[in-house]
RNA sequence: GUGGGCGUAGUUCAACGGUUAGAGCACUGGACUGUGGCUCCAGGUGUUGGGGGUUCGAAUCCCCUCGCCCACCCCA
């Protein structure tokens, strides 16, 4: 039972140590590898206008159907939560006339989204993702690139053993005739369709490909493929995409049934899952959007752009790695309130000589100093008292193996360090 | 939005409808008066999630409500 007044808002969490530790781990790691591959930070805010999002997500998804948090303001504008990343970087990416910059432009961004939906394993109101948007070219290369950059940091974050799905769903020229070839197919058995797909039969069909209804399953063997349905461009597209990833040795499968749940992708779209997260199961997902950025005002601008569920790969790391709390290097037990008053000035220099030091509290007798030092699992303990202020010298000790020795109170510092770089 | 499960100490959990709701862990102090871990001893805490009802009597049964978890839906 929790205690207190305020509890934190449903499907909202507080994180924090250890946990927060895995968090900085993929949050460095995401850096480094985004560097490495050319992609800048940007940061938006997150809110934006209610209509960013409903003219980028799509007027009939689940999104904006039910889930965004939209509030007024007081000057009365509807202004809603950003429930993803690319709608918000799009528009950063026109208002500033960022394609007046040499093509292509790539960018990482990092942060919190939000989603008004019922929590669940690995679902929150408040989730963290971490997005990358390449803006500027059509080149399958590019596909490649993404793909192989959120391989490279899944992989170099620990997590092995993922589900790499890739499928393309084509362009504004070859899609109206796959949902024509859609819709011929299921209407024979539209009346055995569940409740879903038949309201998914008349807004947007390809979402049967996606039931999970055992009936439905049934009923769409030997529907038309998305892939027989490509035209020429995008039937090339995808060739050269797997022939890419092939060469780069990524392991993926085709499905053509993958399904984004965002009315803008076009062309790639791909999905990272584990077999180890519950009904949850996408850790990372993306896709190309190529006409998004028009759509905002801009210039025809190819795009593509992934993002992956902090909390979900943290999860998962959670499984398999242990993370400890950090612990202090040094701590300084005090015997009396001149050795106390002394312990100040000695955590003091080694703070500032980079050094994690903690003092112990001289009013509190030696041995719940000790056993708190060991509780921190603090590595060296020295022990000052009259005794020692008179010698000069302290005794310290290692908790680890309770190994002693002395050194000069004076010489506690360059001890420290020394022993840091042997 | 729809289903199902669960709410007891800081935490993990006990308590056939029947005394004053208990135990481990954790925490603090001591045994060991200036050296942690192991052991032993001592110490404290609960509106049994909240409200109502049934009953001589409710943590226990019933209703409502709130919260958490899981699933559907959907997605990262």
């Amino acid at each position: 039972m929790s205690s207190g007044l305020y509890k934190a808002l449903k499907g909202m969490k507080d994180i924090m140590p250890p946990d927060i530790h895995i968090w900085q781990d993929i949050e460095k790691k995401a850096r480094e590898i985004f560097a490495s591959y050319g992609y800048l930070e940007i940061r938006t805010p997150a809110v934006e206008s209610t209509s960013v999002f409903i003219r980028s997500i799509g007027e009939d998804t689940d999104i904006v159907e039910k889930e965004m948090y939209t509030f007024q303001d007081k000057g009365g504008r509807s202004i809603t939560l950003r429930p993803e990343g690319t709608a918000s970087v799009v528009r950063c990416y026109v208002e500033n006339n960022l394609h007046g910059l040499p093509s292509p432009q790539k960018f990482y961004y990092m942060g919190p989204m939000f989603r008004y939906e019922r929590p669940q394993s690995g679902r929150f109101r408040q989730f963290y993702q971490i997005g990358v948007e390449a803006f500027g070219s059509s080149r399958p290369e590019i596909d490649a690139e993404v793909i192989s950059m959120l391989a490279h940091l899944l992989s170099g974050i620990g997590l092995q053993e993922l589900h790499f799905q890739v499928n393309s769903i084509g362009c504004e020229k070859c899609r109206p005739g796959f949902k024509e070839a859609l819709l011929s197919f299921f209407e024979g058995s539209f009346d055995e369709l569940c409740v879903d797909c038949r309201r998914r039969y008349s807004q947007n069909p390809l979402r049967i490909l996606d039931c999970k209804v055992g009936r439905c399953i049934e009923i769409r063997k030997g529907a038309p493929s998305v892939l027989d349905h490509l035209c020429i461009d995008c039937r090339d597209h995808f060739q050269k995409l797997l022939e890419l990833l092939e060469m780069l040795g990524i392991r993926y499968t085709v499905n053509p049934e993958m399904v984004r749940g965002l009315d803008y992708y076009t062309r790639t779209t791909f999905e990272v899952t584990s077999e180890n997260l519950g009904a949850q199961n996408a850790v990372a997902a993306g896709g190309r959007y190529d006409r998004l950025v028009k759509e905002f005002g801009g210039p025809e601008t190819p795009a593509i752009g992934f993002a992956l569920g902090m909390e979900r790969i943290v999860e998962l790391l959670k499984m398999t790695l242990k993370y400890d709390l950090p612990a202090p290097e040094v701590f300084i037990a005090v015997i009396g309130e001149r050795a106390g008053r002394e312990g100040v000035r000695i955590v003091d220099d080694l703070r500032a000589g980079g050094v994690w030091a903690e003092l112990g509290d001289w009013t509190s007798s030696l041995k719940s100093q000790m056993r708190r030092a060991d509780r921190l699992s603090a590595g060296l303990v020295f022990v000052i008292g009259d005794d020692e202020i008179q010698s000069g010298h302290v005794k310290w000790k290692k908790l680890a193996d309770a190994a002693t020795g002395e050194v000069r109170i004076s010489g506690i510092r360059d001890f420290i360090i020394e022993g840091k770089q042997a």
